[in-house]
RNA sequence: CGGGGCGUAGCGUAGUGGCUAGCGCGCCUGCUUUGGGAGCAGGAGAUCGGGAGUUCGAAUCUCCCCGCCCCGACCA
């Protein structure tokens, strides 16, 4: 039982001046966690047990589902990452530091090269298949920008698991059975997530999805659809448009259109020279970038940017994406900035990209490549022909869903859990290979995925929380029951002393305040604060013979004898799970 | 890395060249109080982020450095 008159603990009345959002600023106010440096914090015994109770249901789940816990260190030699290349790929994000000889070290960022070879050194045969480790891990990233408090850190703990099949319908097979183990991980956690599809992207997988739980203070961005629960990762939503109606348009025409660099004072000349009703959603937009140094052309409409970020995931093989500079535009002087058009793109020796806006067969007012002067009925398929399409124009709430054509929304949220398939890419670059039923050597395939541990102490809170403190979901917090004693007379404390022994004897773990000095009041308030389901309050009604029973979330109060109340609490928990 | 803001006691803060750096919370002692962050009295606690400089005199002005927060870039 813990007692609040022994407890390691401060609860703070004002807010910390670094913190910005709610999870930072209560998870300190309460005493939960203090600062160290940026991105990197302490745990205080409240935060600590919040933190493993957390651990232990996902490890609870992960045992259930038949995976095996194993532990790496932190402190790991340069070797591995070196022969998967992730050494230089990591950058300056990785945490870097040398034994007194000199020799390199890194503090692990993820673990993929680790399991990779653990696998290898101890298997070798497909009967030893399928295999899922994980470990519950504190890992180290020098993020460019640590923000939120405990949201993203520099330090944080990750539960990562790793999946080792044969081929990839075993590779399916543990990718879902993961996904069920963390369905039932969060649900119990209390959290409210969506399940996303995102990009495998770098990391050469073919699957990959996101846990995303949604909050306003949250960093990531996605879409989702309220009516059929659609929801994916800006990057992988996929565009759906109707198809333009076959018609015959117009030769192309070049219009004379003075000081019209930007799509803006290009609708207006439109509109007041050449008739009304353009408006930029019209116009074609067509974007000079660099990728891997050669230069491309993006078309999307004049009324949407370039997401870059949704570009490059989409653009297969690409490692580095930049917009034109000017000394690109220097190198191809027949691109005139601001009156760009596709219709010359393969004569410039430019490939062509399309977002799927651009549909065949749509007409477009857009460059002439010549100063001053825009084309209009400039026809897709006829005029220019795109080398591919790809998903570059930013998406938009109110686009429509790919699944069930309703409006979509964007949305805000923490990303609790990222799983994906990986596939061979780290087993063929650390060798690992099993036997088949031939005898015949075989890459494995691998998944990965992985939980925010410590990011989900955060997220529950930014989920739970209210005005006046922490309110924790009942496997969380870090008591159950949170049993206050006031008044000045020994009555009170001795009942709720043994209201808490026995408690605590049917397994349900107390909070007591039991302290003499403070008035109710601070210990109300402490008592909202840290956020325990359910607040006992034994005092004024004692003198019925009843105790005060508070829901901590509803606000819910009750009274109940002394005698019943142990029951009564139990039964009110048994309620709330 | 670009832009903005900040750094004074454990926490929140006042103090734009002049006396011993002020206040609130928290902490200690005593008395009173005890169901919504109590009252009175007394007390401890500060290299004013660090260094250099200007000045008779620097928390305050100048320069350099360090750290922190926010927006962006970036980010399994």
């Amino acid at each position: 039982m813990l007692r609040m008159s022994s407890l390691f603990l401060r609860t703070l009345r004002d807010d910390p001046a670094d913190a910005e959002v709610a999870s930072h600023k209560l998870l300190v106010r309460a005493g939960y966690i203090r600062r160290i440096a940026a991105g990197i914090y302490s745990w205080l015994p409240l935060g600590y047990i919040t933190l493993r109770n957390i651990e232990r249901v996902i490890r609870e789940e992960m045992d259930a589902a038949g995976f095996q816990e194993v532990h790496f260190p932190a402190m790991l030699p340069k070797e591995p990452y070196e022969e998967t290349n992730r050494w230089s790929e990591y950058g300056p994000e990785l945490f870097r530091l040398q034994d007194r000889k000199g020799a390199d070290y890194l503090l692990g960022p993820t673990h993929e090269e680790m399991f990779t070879l653990m696998v290898k050194g101890e298997y070798s045969s497909y009967k030893d298949l399928p295999l899922s480790l994980y470990q519950i891990q504190t890992k180290y990233r020098d993020e460019p920008r640590p923000r939120s408090g405990i949201i993203r850190g520099r330090e944080f703990v990750m539960k990562d698991s790793y999946s080792f099949d044969i081929d990839d319908a075993g590779l399916d097979l543990s990718y879902m059975r993961h996904r069920d183990a963390y369905v039932k991980t969060f649900k119990r956690l209390g959290l409210n997530y969506n399940i996303v599809s995102a990009m495998a992207g770098a990391m050469g997988g073919s699957k990959s999805e996101e846990f995303l739980a949604p909050c306003p203070t949250g960093e990531d961005t996605y879409v989702l659809c309220e009516k059929c629960g659609y929801a994916a990762n800006v990057e992988a939503m996929k565009t759906v448009i109707d198809a333009p109606a076959a018609r015959d348009f117009p030769a192309l025409e070049v219009l004379d259109t003075p000081n019209t660099p930007t799509i803006d004072s290009l609708v207006e000349v439109l509109n007041s020279q050449y008739g009304g009703g353009y408006t930029g959603a019209d116009t074609l937009k067509n974007v000079m970038l660099m990728a891997d140094e050669k230069p491309i052309a993006v078309l999307v409409p004049g009324d949407r940017e370039v997401d870059l970020k949704r570009l490059q995931a989409n653009l297969i093989g690409v490692t580095e994406l930049r917009i034109f500079e000017e000394e690109d535009f220097a190198k191809y002087p027949k691109l005139v900035k601001g009156y760009i058009g596709p219709q010359d793109a393969k004569q410039f020796g430019i490939t062509l990209y399309a977002d799927p806006r651009i549909a065949p067969g749509s007409a477009w007012v857009t460059g002439a490549n010549k100063k001053n002067c825009h084309a209009r009925n400039v026809v897709n398929g006829r005029d220019f022909t795109p080398d591919s399409y790809v998903e570059s124009a930013e998406v938009r709430a109110g686009d429509m869903c790919p699944s069930c054509k309703a409006p979509v929304i964007i949305d805000r949220a923490i990303e609790i859990a990222h799983i994906f398939q990986l596939g061979r890419k780290y087993a063929e670059a650390l060798n690992l290979t099993v036997l088949d039923q031939n005898g015949k050597s075989q890459v494995v395939t691998m998944g990965s995925y992985g939980i925010g541990v410590s990011r989900a102490v955060a997220a529950v809170a930014e989920q739970t929380h209210d005005e006046i403190g922490l309110s924790w979901p009942i496997e969380v917090a870090p008591a159950k029951v949170h049993i206050v004693a006031t008044g000045k007379e020994d009555k009170p404390f001795d009942v709720a002393e043994k209201i808490g022994t026995e408690l605590e004897s049917l397994g349900i773990t107390v909070l007591l305040d039991d302290r003499r000095d403070p008035s109710a009041g601070v210990k109300f308030k402490d008592a909202e604060l840290i956020g325990a389901p359910i607040i006992v309050v034994v005092g004024k009604a004692l003198e019925q013979g009843n105790v005060e029973i508070r829901i901590r979330k509803s606000g819910e109060k009750s009274e109940s004898a002394v005698e019943g109340a142990v029951s009564t609490i139990s039964s009110m928990l048994a309620k709330l799970a």
